[in-house]
DNA sequence: CGTAAGACTAAGCAAGCGCTTAGTCACTGT
DNA sequence: ACAGTGACTAAGCGCTTGCTTAGTCTTACG
């Protein structure tokens, strides 16, 4: 049986802000940051399985046993980054909504820096939402219920906007979930090389959330695609 | 260098109709066809890389050795189930747009039979949406082809009906990768102990997309939610 | 100065991996 | 009757994997 460490967890503040930080891991940055870092890129490169403990250590300019000193196993070294990222996800979920007074606001504000959250830390946002299941059976219920969560605050968005009826919708846990999927899905997609900005896509992500509710501005009008706007479905 | 077979494909017609098989293999199936349904199994449920060529050989009802008669590698069988997966897939979608002569009626089509599709085929739809980045560059260049005709598909209903004045949107390639991801991510949630019915999935997503395109019929009452009708957001 | 603790490495072990080899068996065509 | 063919297995090869061990070096502290 392995001696495992006393699970580090580093200032989920600080993981918050050291964004995207490239490809190479900063090295002004503590070893277990580093590791977190070099993990993150590969697990969101590759998968938590494709992934070697000598792919992380040489990421974190370590030797394979240096993640040993810092982490009892690799599946701990998972559940750190997702424990950290899903609880850096909920932050951001809690001050988008404690931003606005009323649901609409609340509902665009939450899609716009949920979005902006996915792109920008999108190795992690990968890792969270792609990898969870690779946890042991514990930290695997750990996680869930901070999804569960996230889950429960965008319901409660849309459930008070159908009370106050700013939102006309045919179900709320069929538009969360779909709200939901316009998020996560940015995960999927995004890569550094497309060109849209963070910014960018939350304020479409949250706009086209308010037509999902049917709470947009009055009308538009149609326009035909040009070729500058629309991403690439694949990297 | 590995002798490389061939490359079977079974019929891609069946594969459309052998649906959700279960857990172990028909035994009336053929060989090949144990292999494809094994493989999908095991790369749905743990990923490429997690997954053995004995767990596929096993599931087969074969020895290890076993698999190698028929594909030269493991990678080529993941090669053979996206790519038989995606044209599956752009079937569906092609199908589901030449059932409806106008782009409302199109886009509905469009969303509940794509829905179904992952809902039914949901191992071969998780192989075909977050696997295919393990393949060969040659083999991924290939099924992002078959991608780009999806996406194709998707946002050349959207012109028509912003051209035929049905669709009122801002941006035909956002509103395309919005929907698209509804669909995807159906693969990601979903699981067979959901209660909802494929058609039942399939009909919340056409709603939503008529919603989402500024298509849908006039108002609906507004309706709290139940707990009889939202899925739990993971498994 | 001595020594204890922590961070780290060189070397390597056991297990599991993808895949191969050599051969068996059932069946087919002549 | 028999050679040929294709599907399949038992055994195992060479390599990579996650992780351990034994030890070195640096720093802190009495």
């Amino acid at each position: 049986m392995p001696q495992t460490t006393p699970t580090p967890a580093s200032s989920a503040l600080e993981a918050d802000l050291r964004a995207g930080t490239g490809l190479l891991s900063d090295p002004e940055a503590t070893t277990v940051e580093r590791l977190m870092q070099a993990a993150a890129h590969a697990f969101a490169d590759k998968g938590f399985h494709a992934t070697t403990t000598r792919d992380i250590a040489s990421g974190a300019g370590l030797s394979p046993a240096g993640v040993y000193v810092h982490f009892g196993s690799k599946e701990e070294l998972l559940f750190n980054l997702s424990r950290t990222g899903h609880e850096s996800a909920l932050r951001q979920l809690r001050a988008a909504i404690a931003a606005s007074p009323a649901p609409p606001g609340q509902l665009a504000s939450l899609m716009a820096r949920f979005s902006e959250w996915h792109v920008e830390q999108y190795q992690v946002a990968r890792v969270v939402q792609y990898e969870h299941h690779h946890l042991t059976p514990e930290h695997h219920a750990e996680v869930l219920a901070l999804r569960k969560e996230m889950d429960a605050l965008v319901r409660d968005v849309l459930e008070r906007g159908v009370a106050s009826g700013e939102f006309a919708i045919d179900d709320v846990g069929d538009t969360a979930l779909a709200l939901l999927s316009i998020v996560v899905d940015v995960a999927r997609w995004y890569s550094p090389t497309i060109k849209r900005t963070p910014a960018q896509i939350g304020a479409t992500n949250a706009a086209l959330a308010l037509r999902l509710v049917g709470a947009a501005e009055p009308r538009r009008t149609a326009r035909l695609a040009t070729d500058t706007a629309a991403p690439p479905p694949d990297a």
